[in-house]
DNA sequence: GGCAAAATGTACCAATTGTTACAAAATGAT
DNA sequence: ATCATTTTGTAACAATTGGTACATTTTGCC
């Protein structure tokens, strides 16, 4: 049976009466599934041809690389989805074998089963469109932010968005460390980056208090990439 | 009047038949609105709040930088949807400014009349999640290769996903051009890669076909990075 | 104020990748 | 088969970044 007290706790059905849930279960199959502690539910790379969401327990997701080793984990705890986003598209194959932290009870909705969900309750549809969608919008951004080459064109990047439309200074709330991390660079080398472009006249830092000298400049820096 | 035959030739509509959509759209609200050439269609930074399918004529999306100068363009050609991923989610705002490139028809869905759509045909939601979803996985796999730093880790993880659990020998259906671009790296620094994981006799490359000689070499490349 | 710890500025050299250019090889069309 | 086009291999040099080390400055705390 399913707990729908927890069920519409779930990014999914949240904001759906029990009662409305309850009804729209029994129009389609469905099966819960109990596992055991450390078994697996998912083989990473089997198809998805379920919707799967944890009632009970916790489960985890585990990357296997090619060499047959565990590589990263995920928890995923009651009452979340699974792999929402591999429902459907071309590759709709599990990233990552999923496995039962403790005993766990997952509901199981075949794909064209979710479908009719989908087309029966308006909430459900807005829920599971806005749950990708921003999944890809945040996807989307970041990649934005890799795409700039250069430590410059990065620290300009985000200089100018931090700045925004206030006044040409501001405070850094993070140190060269933290920065260097979020750019994906060494520290020296976004110190030595910095220095440069204090030297062109492009931007003043005082302590934590960064001027954009020259905006012009930073977008051209942008540009000409 | 929406001409159905185009309509149906495009990725949402695809696979309805041209009666069954006549049908659909009698249901609902919707307008067809006509574009000068380089009228503004949609501002960059608006919220999204229709659904845009070119029916006609040709648009392009234009970035608008930090001072307010044009930067990247793309062309939209009918009958292809405009920023269908943007409908939902968070940031549902328009990521680019929308000119007409000529004379233009534009169909405008409100989001609601979409969402009754998607609700009243299986097959149009079937298209819309498959198009987003193939959307957020190119991201995400896109974004997988970025995170490794360099080009000889980004190529020991693409052959080794590409042979799988296959033999050793698999036929490459890239070009080194192609695959460049997909690491975000130019060609000749690609070729020099490939070269020098031949050297080491890491892989053997003739014509198209790959042979993977050390996957265990392959693998450690990946590990220590 | 004084002190330890953290953060920053710099320097040097190695490693990696980009840029440009050109030749060889493969592919496709006539 | 031949020719034009695309793809690939390779080289030399420039530019960028990483790695390491150390001095200096700033910060937080007593």
């Amino acid at each position: 049976m399913i707990d729908y007290s927890i069920l519409v706790k779930s990014p999914l059905f949240g904001g759906i009466p029990e009662e409305e849930c309850r009804a729209l279960f029994s129009k389609i199959h469905y099966q819960v599934r109990k596992f055991e502690k450390d078994a697996i539910i998912v083989q990473g790379g089997e198809e998805v041809t379920n919707l799967f969401v944890v009632l009970s327990g916790s489960v985890r997701g585990e990357m296997i690389d090619y060499s047959g080793k565990t590589v990263k984990i995920e928890d995923i705890e009651a009452p979340r989805p699974l792999a929402a986003a591999f429902l459907f598209g071309k590759e709709n194959k599990f990233p990552v074998t999923v496995t039962a932290n403790k005993k766990s009870e997952l509901l199981a909705i075949p794909v064209v089963e979710f479908l009719k969900l989908l087309q029966l309750n308006t909430r459900l549809l807005r829920n599971y469109l806005n749950n990708i969608s921003t999944r890809a919008q945040f996807l989307s951004q970041k990649l934005h932010f890799l795409s700039f080459k250069t430590i410059k064109e990065k620290v300009a990047h985000f200089l100018l968005q931090q700045a925004g439309d206030r006044f040409h200074s501001f405070e850094l709330k993070n140190t060269q460390q933290q920065l260097a991390e979020l750019f994906g660079v060494t520290r020296p080398s976004l110190a030595r980056v910095l220095g440069e472009m204090q030297n062109e006249n492009l931007i003043k830092i005082e302590k934590k208090t960064v001027t954009l000298l020259d905006k012009q400049g930073l977008n051209s820096l942008l540009k000409n990439g």
